[in-house]
DNA sequence: ACGCGACGAGAGCACTGCTCTCGTTCGTGA
DNA sequence: TCACGAACGAGAGCAGTGCTCTCGTCGCGT
């Protein structure tokens, strides 16, 4: 796919990835709203009106690297699954881990890539900086750690590991469920998948507020709380988990 | 406590609270990031820098409106509980309601509050826009949620309606959880206390998400979805919940 | 009644996002 | 091959920002 474009095309596309970066080491180093087009144009050599070649307001630039935060947990919480059922194929078991500690993998990826990315996590899932929109593009990256989720769940019901809870669920919620597994392709009951989505929000919540100092004075033993709280978040999905 | 202070002092409370209700309009129409002085300034028909007088700076005046928006939220899920406790009485039955009434009313008051101040709700829950600081003023209202939270556990727990949980917790949460429950001078086994704590902030992941569009698209019936979440939530720290 | 301190106005500094213009340079179609 | 248009970088400039400093004025306690 790198095909040999041009010098010019070449170049944008090296200059593009060069203020990308700078604009993340900036946000690393100040947050979002510290984040200035000047600045960064002023650490590349260049003069601010040539930035706009590139991105044509700071909302875009900030824009770009929300989805490149999407990925970038995405990322991270499909490569921990991989690497979690890699573990334990090589110890000789099934293909596959248990699914607890498929669950746990994939949670501990997203604390631990918040934790080491804080002001990207909080450009992300806290408050939408720019002007409260989420473009379409935004939409399929967004999605990246409820589909490994979602893949940790589905395979264990398939392997009928899953204990399903047996609430009822208004009805409204059960057609928003049917849509939801059909869009996603997935063959999920309503009722885990209700119990899925609520899980997915419920885990940034947790990760939220360690990062934003909720915790502070409240729990020291961050990570000891966290695995313990994902270990539970999973029971309430119906995943089976270890030793109760 | 509202003596007659002098008009300059009295004039001085004034106007603070103008500037505080002018910021918080404009905080409510765009943002906390759009929030600009010398707009407030203008539209209360003075000069910036007298504003300096009130505020020594943007970032303090940011530090009052949070420590408001803290005790409004608070003050919801308070007036909620109570409204709850009333309701019941009136009908004649226990003084107080049922756990699992006393909890959704906590929550859905956060929920309804939140809905209502999207950018209040964005200054306190969201990312922290000023400079990463806590002032130790804020820690008490920031508590107030969480309080009435504990209180519904802990009435229950105190009238033996509470089922607790059998999980093994990791010592180190266990010791948290008692300077936890010291400090807050309620009477609660460890266990409990660490799912209210996580109960606690995957109830502010939910409404986050809610809030910042994490579900769109993925859930329409949100009302119901968030009454069925909580209740689970309810579940989860052990309040006897009705009818599953 | 005096004087100190609080106050509001105004000018000003350094900075921001963004626009417009103007030469230059690159790539491509004739 | 070469000429023309598009992409590019530099610079000036505009409106707006947070914040500081100075300077008259007015209110209140001594």
């Amino acid at each position: 796919m790198t095909a040999i474009k041009g010098a010019r095309e070449r170049a944008r596309g090296e200059i593009t990835a060069a203020i990308k970066d700078e604009a993340r080491k900036q946000l690393a180093a100040e947050g979002a709203a510290k984040l200035s087009l000047r600045a960064v144009a002023r650490e590349l050599g260049m003069v601010s009106s040539a930035l706009y070649r590139y991105f044509p307001s700071r909302d875009d630039l900030l824009t770009a690297l929300i989805l490149d935060a999407y990925n970038a947990v995405g990322q991270a919480a499909e490569t921990a699954l991989a690497a979690a059922d890699a573990r334990r194929g090589r110890r000789g078991g099934a293909a596959a881990a248990t699914p607890a500690a498929r669950w746990t993998a994939v949670c501990r990826a997203v604390r631990e890539w918040a934790l080491a990315h804080p002001h990207e996590y909080a450009l992300i899932y806290g408050s939408p900086v720019p002007g409260y929109r989420a473009p379409e593009t935004t939409a399929e990256p967004a999605g990246r750690v409820a589909r490994a989720l979602i893949e940790v769940v589905r395979d264990a019901y398939a392997a009928g590991a899953l204990r399903e809870p047996d609430d009822p669920l208004p009805d409204a919620v059960v057609g928003d469920m049917l849509t939801l597994v059909a869009e996603q392709g997935v063959e999920l009951p309503a009722g885990v998948a209700a119990r899925l989505v609520g899980a997915w929000a419920q885990l940034f919540g947790l990760v939220g507020f360690e990062l934003f100092g909720q915790f502070n004075r409240v729990i020291e033993a961050r990570e000891e709380f966290f695995e313990q709280a994902v270990l539970q978040l999973a029971r309430s999905v119906g995943l089976p988990t270890p030793a109760r």
